[in-house]
DNA sequence: GCTACTGATTAGAGCGCGCTAATCGGGTAC
DNA sequence: GTACCCGATTAGCGCGCTCTAATCAGTAGC
């Protein structure tokens, strides 16, 4: 099982606290022990043994990160965005992978607690609300992605309602009236997105219309087609992310329509696939990179103080402006 | 810090050590403690601690992952089949986010060794093998998606000389001759799909043309206005990847030409990306849901005993035909 | 000389659990 | 009744480490 403390300390001729005492950098220990004593662990091999380490300490550095679907490049950039803020702020992370059900989600998360992570993060999880209130209620956790108005359970999050005004300005600048949403389903992440819309929409004095989506190309093309169907056709269309945005787009193109020019279209994530030369899609960029450096700020507080007050973290998005809008066609921008 | 099995031994009125049995499973416990024991620990919300556990059984069940690049969905794919098979097989995954650059790598790993990993899965690691070499020479290892011939690591990956046959093959029965390859780079994985086009080009009498480049949107967009230079222009492009792939359509159709008629494409992974209806990418399918299942046989295997003689899967790929191949614009098919 | 004090080192008690070996209790055989 | 056995239960050590408290050496002060 390679070498211990103890092996260490016979090689060196010293006692095993002080190789602890060199391991954890204390400051009282005189330099020519030191030395002594990693070079008789370098030339062991030693490597600390995590576990008792974090057995004896009860100090843990592990996040435990909840990703609901691995293969979405969108929780990619977040669990990145998240890894390099845990890096530096010396915590590793134990991934629990996702598979997109939620009831395999509860036993993932009891599997971190198994292995008394720090806090946990949850990625956009899809569990009910009930059942997050209680494999979460001891321990600190940070929801990303997902609101949820639990005590003691902090969020960060996509300030919806911005990202909603910010397109839909950008829409109405340009002339669009008719502007219609293809949601992302009924979980809750898809019913703030499309509740941000509503509210943009009303603000503007716009009547709002949605369309039942996923998060999935194929109910991008599903909507489009509903979408054909309609009349008097909308001159734009906003879709729950870039996937859905495309899966629409293809739909019509293949039935004639041209986009921008017929049709504008904007999506959501600002993913790899909207910048693709092919598709150039408009889209909104959620500020992945810094969901990360707030969820760790935010369990740090929380494992130092539990008892702190519930925060709740809005991300403000840009939104990136491609080749997929433009003025609608036969109407003249309204001032 | 949560209750104890001390705590659920003291609640159900019997020893820790019937605490432990039961917690394991153990066959010889009656029906009636057994019971009395799980409704205690149910009534304090008892969860084993992962650490004590392992520090006290020495059986780990946690396989260590390096992944090279979380943001990539190919990563996401192998990753996705991997826990799969190792949640069958009764073990954790801890994962290390790689982050593209190959000196970190080496951190991270140490980083898995310290939790006393009982395997290491190392997704196409960047590293040297020279570093490989000195970091896994004395722990179970299975390397995905890059070979390196290591004594005592296994290794699963794709079967690049039959992709390139498969898909050289599907070209030349098109009625292609003037083929070229864009390379992912000088990483190990691109050399080895490379090296799989040469052969399989010069086994069709063929002569071989490769275009450096690397696994991007961007180096895809290079290398196609290096196609358009060339005279006469091929007729068929091998992309090392789908996104290389795609970044190459898109300058093609910025230049006028068309894919497929004027140009066949190809690329490799079937991401998400191939599948889109806007781009209906011909791909190869590298039959990453196998690799999982194979890593962690091969891995569990080397477990059980370490001398094991070192193996190689080469899992077989298929060719997802869509719309970005077809016969050669000015060129009857030659028998 | 003795005490007081400072900084370096060590002894030793756990952390929560697995596991071996010892013990217990209640049949069965005679 | 005693001897024996076998399944059920428990005592207690050790995993590799952290951390408190104790010890040790060395210096200063008087």
């Amino acid at each position: 099982m390679g070498p211990t403390q103890e092996d260490v300390a016979k090689r060196a001729r010293v006692s095993r606290a002080l190789v602890s005492l060199v391991m954890r950098d204390s400051p009282n220990v005189s330099e020519q022990r030191r030395r002594r004593v990693l070079r008789a662990a370098e030339e062991l091999g030693y490597r600390p043994n995590a576990f008792a380490r974090s057995l004896a300490s009860k100090r843990l550095h592990t996040i435990g990160v909840l990703i609901n679907d691995v293969t979405n490049p969108y929780f990619g950039g977040v669990y990145s965005s998240l890894a390099t803020a845990a890096e530096a702020a010396g915590f590793d992370l134990l991934v629990a992978p996702g598979t997109r059900s939620a009831d395999k989600e509860a036993a993932l998360v009891r599997t971190l607690l198994e292995h008394r992570v720090a806090g946990l993060a949850l990625l956009s999880p899809l569990m009910t609300t009930k059942e997050l209130r209680s494999l979460t209620s001891s321990w600190p956790t940070v929801l990303i992605g997902r609101d949820a108005a639990l005590p003691g359970v902090d969020v960060v999050t996509t300030d919806e309602l911005q990202a909603a005004r910010l397109v839909l300005g950008h829409l109405t600048e340009l002339g669009h009236r008719h502007i219609v949403h293809v949601t992302g389903g009924a979980n809750r992440s898809a019913r703030d997105r499309a509740s941000g819309y509503r509210t943009a929409m009303r603000e503007l004095g716009l009547e709002s219309r949605e369309l039942p989506g996923a998060f999935s190309h194929e109910a991008g093309q599903v909507a489009a087609r509903e979408i054909l169907t309609m009349a008097p056709r909308p001159t734009a269309v906003v879709a729950a992310n870039d996937l859905v945005a495309v899966g629409a787009m293809g739909v019509f193109e293949s039935h004639g329509l041209r986009v921008p020019d017929d049709l504008s279209v904007v999506g959501y994530d600002d993913s790899q696939i909207a910048r693709l030369d092919l598709v150039q899609l408009t889209s909104v960029c959620q500020g992945v990179d810094h969901f990360g450096s707030a969820a760790v700020r935010l369990l740090l507080r929380r494992i130092d103080d539990p008892e702190t007050s519930r925060a709740v973290e809005r991300i403000e998005t840009t939104l990136v402006v491609r080749r997929t809008t433009c003025p609608p066609r036969s109407s003249s921008v309204v001032a």
